[in-house]
DNA sequence: CTGTTAGCGCTTTCAA
DNA sequence: TTGAAAGCGCTAACAG
């Protein structure tokens, strides 16, 4: 592998020469560059990137991490996140945070591959993240509210209230019962949809039932499970809050095979919205999670803290109501 | 932010004892190594990769390169890939190709920030990629077949073989005609999908007509917006075949909403068997791409490669007719 | 068992 | 306009 000293003496030139030449920075003569380019050419000469960051002590890279590189929910987010990081001029990097605290991720958070992180990875611990946010280097978490900190900002969305206004719905469409199938316990997003769930069946007088509440694991087979279980208990309610729309695929699912009509013998709401959630059958009510915008919002703020700029340690972004038809025919 | 020329300060030994006790490698006094790791801790020291992956010629990572960072198409492959590259021990890293050759990717291609590279995008060209693969850097292509190159490998899937399988099903089980809904042009996965279709049709006598034969640009809309058409044009064919899944997705959302049913009415059939493809009503009968077993191979495939095995340098893996209930009710 | 030292390949001041 | 040289932070001979 040609190094750029090996270009220089091809050239006959010192190696600053070459690295000018390369870089197309500073005005030098036009024969001298083109000896360089020339013997480059020959040599086949790449850069080493690496050298180059440690030089430059940057790397121009702001790493993304998810727990999961798949599903539909990351689309969006991405794609926020993507658009502002190369308007910047900065590159984007997906890892997973799969195998924990001794995964690619951790090598991002802790040995200075990139410029800064965004996170979205239940699996790595706060005490991790808030060792590894330093000055200089910002982190931004999308799934939690982290003690205050330098460099440590937490972008969240207002579950509780996107839980409450679900239920509410559902309750005002003329429902007297409301289940709800939700996510993993240690998820603090579905944690708080549901909570948000209790007080709105408790506002409007109603007790809860735990033999309607069941865990869906936020995944379609999950989804689809729970809502059999629902089924076969017999005593269904009048609807059922999923706390994400993969539950409700999944559920929807189950209901058709039973025979049920979705919205006259149950009504259904979701949550997230994602891509799908308008081509179902029928099309799914749901809470809107602005996941391009938290993108946006997050890379936005990464490059605040990059730049100096002052910034809050938390962001709340708020769920929109997205009404279709799976919990009344207009 | 402190480096390990300050550690070994604090703790008063030198730097190659402070690297030792930092790294867990060599046996050393265990009051000294303490004494390192102590001084780490109050200093907060973190190691700088780029550096270290520098000194050590080496990054211990493979990228993945995707056109697009999301859609369920990818989720298989990249857990194919993760699964093999986790277990060497090394990290994976994903990117998008996003802004062709002056994108990330080209980082990554061209500037030794990974050990290997996994490709499929096709927006980058054939010679960017031929002119990146060097020895000792495997370049793993998985949508297109290049010229023999040492360090360059090609995978790819039979796609004409499943285009025809595809056809032929539907011609089977009673169509006689049949319009075919393909991607992009510049996709040759797209091209010899259509090419199996073409082959298909005449060799069962009929001759292909282009009104049936329409560009749906492998996404959900195109897939939608194009069978729009074709029931637009008045006369409708008895079945169709989609390139891929999302299209046929797309599909049958028009079908129904013109209240035509599948497969009563019309066959339809979709080709790489996404996650949701069982999940629609009716189930969609398809082939399958094996996703999962390509992303497998490329990695094993890389590891071969850098470990100085030697490897095909193109490799063809098959698609598999999976029946449900899009074609004919069993 | 620990210290000295030579780079990895590059950018960038400073001097010529 | 070009060259010499320092040094980014780390690892790993090699010497002591």
């Amino acid at each position: 592998m040609a190094t750029i000293k090996d270009v220089a003496k091809q050239a006959g030139v010192a190696v600053s020469t070459a690295s000018y030449a390369l870089n197309g920075t500073k005005k030098m003569k036009q024969e001298t560059k083109e000896r360089v380019l020339q013997a480059a050419r020959e040599l086949q000469y790449q850069k080493n990137g690496v050298a180059m960051d440690l030089k430059k002590s940057k790397t121009k890279t702001i790493a993304l991490i998810l727990s999961d590189l798949t599903g539909p929910f990351y689309s969006e987010l991405i794609r926020g996140v993507q658009e502002e990081v190369l308007e910047k001029k900065y590159d984007l990097l997906v890892c997973s945070s799969y195998g924990n605290e001794s995964s690619t991720a951790a090598k991002f958070l802790r040995e200075k591959r990139a410029d800064g992180v965004i996170l979205l990875a239940h699996n790595i611990s706060d005490d991790f993240i808030t060792e590894s946010a330093r000055t200089g280097f910002p982190i931004i978490v999308l799934d939690r509210v982290l003690p205050e900190k330098e460099a440590l900002t937490s972008i969240t969305v207002n579950n509780y209230k996107g839980g409450y206004e679900a239920t509410r719905h559902l309750l005002e469409k003329g429902a007297v019962s409301a289940a709800c199938i939700h996510g993993p316990i240690n998820s603090s997003d579905s944690q708080e949809r549901l909570s948000g769930y209790e007080q709105a069946l408790q506002d409007s007088g109603l007790k809860k039932d735990s033999k309607w509440i069941l865990n869906g694991s936020f995944t379609h087979e999950g989804g689809y499970q729970a809502t059999k279980i629902l089924i076969h208990q017999g005593d269904l309610p009048n609807a059922v809050f999923y706390a994400n729309d993969e539950m409700a695929i999944g559920g929807l699912e189950a209901l058709k095979e039973s025979g049920l009509n979705v919205p006259e013998d149950i009504a259904i709401i979701g949550f997230d919205d994602i891509q799908l959630a308008p081509y179902l059958q029928p099309p799914l009510t749901t809470m809107r999670h602005p996941k391009y915008e938290m993108g946006k919002l997050a890379s936005h703020v990464i490059f605040q803290v990059l730049e100096g700029q002052p910034v809050k340690s938390h962001y709340t972004l708020e769920t929109e109501f997205i009404n279709r038809e799976s919990v009344s025919k207009q």
